[in-house]
DNA sequence: TATATAATATACCGATCGGTATATTTGTGT
DNA sequence: ACACAAATATACCGATCGGTATATTATATA
């Protein structure tokens, strides 16, 4: 196994899951060494240092989450749908997340906040790059007749992500997903109100 | 300044902080012997170890908040008044926070869910007491015929919580009251359709 | 098959971590 | 004023941290 992309990519895999669990600052090269099974020698032959290893970690970790969404969004065809396959996708993140630790978007903001900025800016990209897409997903609703006119689908977006993170949070902490089953009906709620 | 209560409390303040922006893991006890100009010695004389400090300033931060919440709560005699203050409070904590580095209960939860059982505890306790004091301010404000008869109050107690949460680190990494704002308006437009 | 080179492993570095044993200082009761 | 005890300071511990210099191994090419 001397292909350095393929070890490359173990690295990250396996990184992933430590960063998200533990936290970028205590998460340690030996917990990637021994979750790998590869020796620092490799891992700092492939990145050049503690930080690209969890700036690639974390581009892997919203490539999955990206990926899992956008395909759940594309099964549906209008916008009310699509808000609520989105509410339905994230009620994985209780049971069965796709990225043990939770969120990583939420973790890494809240760690990377005061301490982190090469994480930071990350972030913040990230949690742009979703809720445009959510104010796109309700701007094409209003467009195709779908959702009220009246609504404002940036101040919408903003409400269903926040919210959204925010029951995750609950929900995983208490270890149980009554918090985000009491969330998703609300939104679903909402979701009908702003449909036509 | 030889009162160990004094001492004890001196510490427990200037830790809370250090723990709130840097998290558990990050702030060394060389950052609070830094901070309150005293050394290892006078800690591990007041405190078992770090654990106990960063469990004390927890349950001081809780207090901090708690009481500046339930004095703006008190301060409001019907439940959509109430409501209304706790979301107006909670935008303080975008440009103005009790507590440098955020909400402690968010960052906490965030931070010992997969660590940090000691304090994971004390957060799924404060959350449910959060919760609970969401919960019977709406309640009360059904039976005194505020808020409509058919509001499932835990439901929406939840989602208040879920929600302000999650606004809040989204205002928070963006640097930017804007989400807060916008949520905000959310928040009081739903407040405004279940008062009767 | 010998060699050059890229990839990985090993061995080590100084710094810092949480924690402790001991010395010193301070306040109190007599 | 003195002794005693409590509180704080100092000095140190082993362990672990991120990182690096160097040795070893595997692979591609000739």
């Amino acid at each position: 196994m001397r292909d350095p992309q393929q070890t490359r990519q173990l690295i990250i895999d396996k990184a992933l899951p430590i960063f998200n669990t533990k936290g970028y600052n205590a998460a340690s090269l030996s917990d990637i060494t021994a979750a790998t099974g590869i020796t620092k020698g490799a891992i700092y032959g492939n990145f050049k240092n503690k930080d690209e290893v969890a700036s690639a970690s974390f581009d892997h970790a919203v490539s999955i989450v990206v990926g899992f969404l956008s395909k759940k969004v594309r099964a549906k065809n209008t916008a009310p749908e699509k808000l609520k396959a989105i509410v339905d996708y994230y009620s994985e993140y209780v049971d069965n997340p796709p990225i043990p630790g939770g969120c990583p978007i939420l973790n890494s903001s809240i760690e990377a906040d005061d301490n982190l900025p090469f994480l930071k800016s990350k972030v913040i990209r990230t949690i742009a790059l979703m809720k445009d897409s959510f104010t796109k997903i309700v701007n094409r609703g209003i467009l195709e007749g779908q959702v009220k006119r009246d609504v404002d689908a940036e101040e919408l977006a903003v409400f269903f992500y926040a919210t959204i993170e925010g029951a995750i949070s609950l929900s995983r902490i208490e270890g149980d997903g009554r918090s985000y089953k009491h969330v998703r009906n609300m939104l679903n709620k909402m979701i009908e109100e702003i449909t036509i």
